[in-house]
RNA sequence: GCGGAAAUAGCUCAGUCGGUAGAGCAUCAGUUUCCCAAACUGAAGGCCGCGGGUUCGAAUCCCGUUUUCCGCUCCA
């Protein structure tokens, strides 16, 4: 990271926060590690983005719809997914060489040494000891049997343990009053399930017919070992997800599709098409048939934005076999090799996947500007969010040039009508030039300032935040000169 | 989780040898009425992250802890 893009990001986090944008959770209270709050600007920035999302997937979509799940979910659900036995493997740290081991792993290893080595009895010995551990939970007793037996890291040679921890990605917590066993709910690590589970009733009461899709804009949880750099890892974040459902075999054309869709989606809002790039992933998950990210390059690198995964019948298949309910659809399309309906299957699922938080960080540091507007007279810079209009907090800013001679009253007047369609501010405070500055740094693409002209007749002065131009307009017509340019239209056509 | 660094006003940061905290910008009120950070006057804002310890005395030294950042690690 060269200095200058790293003092960028650092900026870029002291104005979110300076602005009203993101703020640290608990903050009072000393924070919480890896939580942070919107503030006033940002939850109107983030709804902004969750809205274009919304609109460019389901409204533009003939054939998706959106849902909305709840948080907790049947845990057996989280079986079915592979959340609960697929990452709650008991882990333990050399170290010296600083590496992560799955303590069973060890001691599987050292129990096929001392079986190749004749050493039966310690072999079995040691299986019984694992196997009551791991049934038990007790992560002690497994520390306790990687010492006895001495087992060594491979790569440091060294017996330095720290001690065994259950890394479980999943949040819990009780359902019901009484603390028991099986009153356990989890907190969804992902909104996918959500869809997964209610696939069948969407498409039944919607009627839905192959291939389509299913959207969900949501709050998931993940106990990260480590969450930094600000929004991009955080434990309890947003995802806008779509599932598209589709007959077997044509998945990879509809994964191509989506692929191409989702980058579109981010380019049109005038990002540097050099600053994103595809990562296609080599070593799948075991659900997955093919995987791309999509990620953009922030100051500390390229990372992942958006997933596109083509998921298989994986989901669904463990769903059925969970839940005992055909997840199956009947396809009457006419197979044109067979002539006969493709009948029954289990669809296959292409996913999109994208973290609103890392949408929102990434819009901010796009949008970002030091500007130097010094001239030969004097020094002067300004610090300005060259947001896309139709994702801008504040729309619009309207000052009375001066406190008095009933301009503020004018203002008022102009902002009671507009209000009603735009997100506007008042502000009469301070110079004309310093509130201009403001709204640069909150990203409010159009100042309209009334003067002792407005009160003769009508019209205002609007100025331009990327050009810092300014135009003389009739106050009747700054409803289309603002409509026209906050409209959907302008990233949706 | 390991190693390193940091935490002082809303933001960016000073703070000497251990002697009870400052600046710039921002904020608020007033004067001024001006189209790109104007000026002037005034005000508010800090248990120096938190908790211990050493000391007559700690923002400063020591220990712990929380949070953040960097590297490694992790990310079904």
């Amino acid at each position: 990271m060269s200095k200058s893009t790293d003092e960028l990001f650092k900026n870029v986090i002291s104005h979110a926060k300076e602005y009203g944008f993101v703020f640290q959770s608990s903050e009072i209270y000393d924070g919480l590690s890896a939580v942070y709050d919107y503030g006033q600007n940002g939850s109107e920035l983030k709804n902004n983005i969750k809205t274009y999302w919304w609109k460019a997937m389901v409204q533009m979509h003939e054939n998706i719809v959106g849902i909305d799940s709840a948080i907790f979910m049947h845990p057996t659900i989280w079986k079915a997914s592979g959340h609960v036995d697929g990452f709650s493997d008991p882990m333990i740290d050399n170290k010296d060489s600083k590496k992560r081991y799955r303590a069973d792993q060890l001691l599987e290893d050292k129990i096929e040494r001392y079986s190749k080595d004749g050493k039966t009895e310690k072999a079995e010995k040691l299986q019984y000891d694992m196997d009551e551990a791991l049934k038990g939970e007790n992560l002690a007793r497994l520390r306790e049997l990687i010492i006895e037996h001495e087992i060594a890291d491979p790569i440091s040679g060294t017996r330095n343990w720290t001690e065994v921890r259950q890394f479980n990605l999943m949040f819990s917590t009780q359902m019901g009053a009484i603390a028991d066993e099986a009153d356990v709910v989890y907190l969804r690590p992902e909104t996918a399930q959500g869809i997964f589970v209610n696939y069948l009733n969407v498409q039944k009461s919607g009627r839905m017919k192959i291939p389509f899709g299913i959207a969900q804009i949501g709050k998931a949880f993940r106990n990260e070992v480590i969450a930094r750099q600000f929004i991009i890892r955080m434990r309890e974040f947003e995802q806008m997800e779509m599932q598209y459902f589709v007959r077997p075999g044509t998945q990879r054309e509809w994964f191509d599709k989506w692929k191409e869709t989702r980058l579109k989606w981010h380019l049109a809002l005038g990002t540097a098409p050099e600053k994103y790039r595809y990562h296609e992933h080599t070593k799948l998950a075991f659900y997955a048939d093919a995987a791309y990210d999509i990620e953009f390059e922030f100051p500390f690198g390229f990372k992942e934005v958006e997933g596109i995964h083509s998921r298989t019948n994986y989901d669904l298949s463990q769903h059925q076999k969970f839940s005992n309910k055909k997840m199956q659809y009947f396809d009457p399309e006419v197979d044109p090799e067979t002539g006969k309906p493709y009948g029954n299957y289990i669809p296959y699922v292409i996913e999109t996947s994208i973290g609103l938080d890392r949408m929102f960080l990434l819009t901010m540091i796009n949008a970002y500007e030091e500007e130097d507007l010094s001239t030969e007279e004097k020094q002067d810079s300004r610090v300005v969010l060259r947001l896309h209009p139709c994702l801008a907090p504040v729309k619009a800013a309207i000052f009375p040039l001066i406190k008095k001679d009933g301009l503020p009253e004018k203002a008022r007047q102009i902002m009671d009508r507009l209000k009603v369609d735009f997100n506007l501010q008042y502000e009469e405070k301070d110079a004309i030039g310093k509130r201009y500055r403001r709204q640069d740094a909150i990203g409010t693409p159009f100042c309209i300032t009334v003067d002792h002209q407005t009160l003769e007749d009508d019209t205002v002065t609007i100025r331009y935040r990327d050009t810092m131009q300014q135009e003389r307009v009739a106050v009747a017509d700054l409803d289309k000169i603002i409509g026209d340019k906050v409209s959907w239209k302008n990233l949706l056509s």
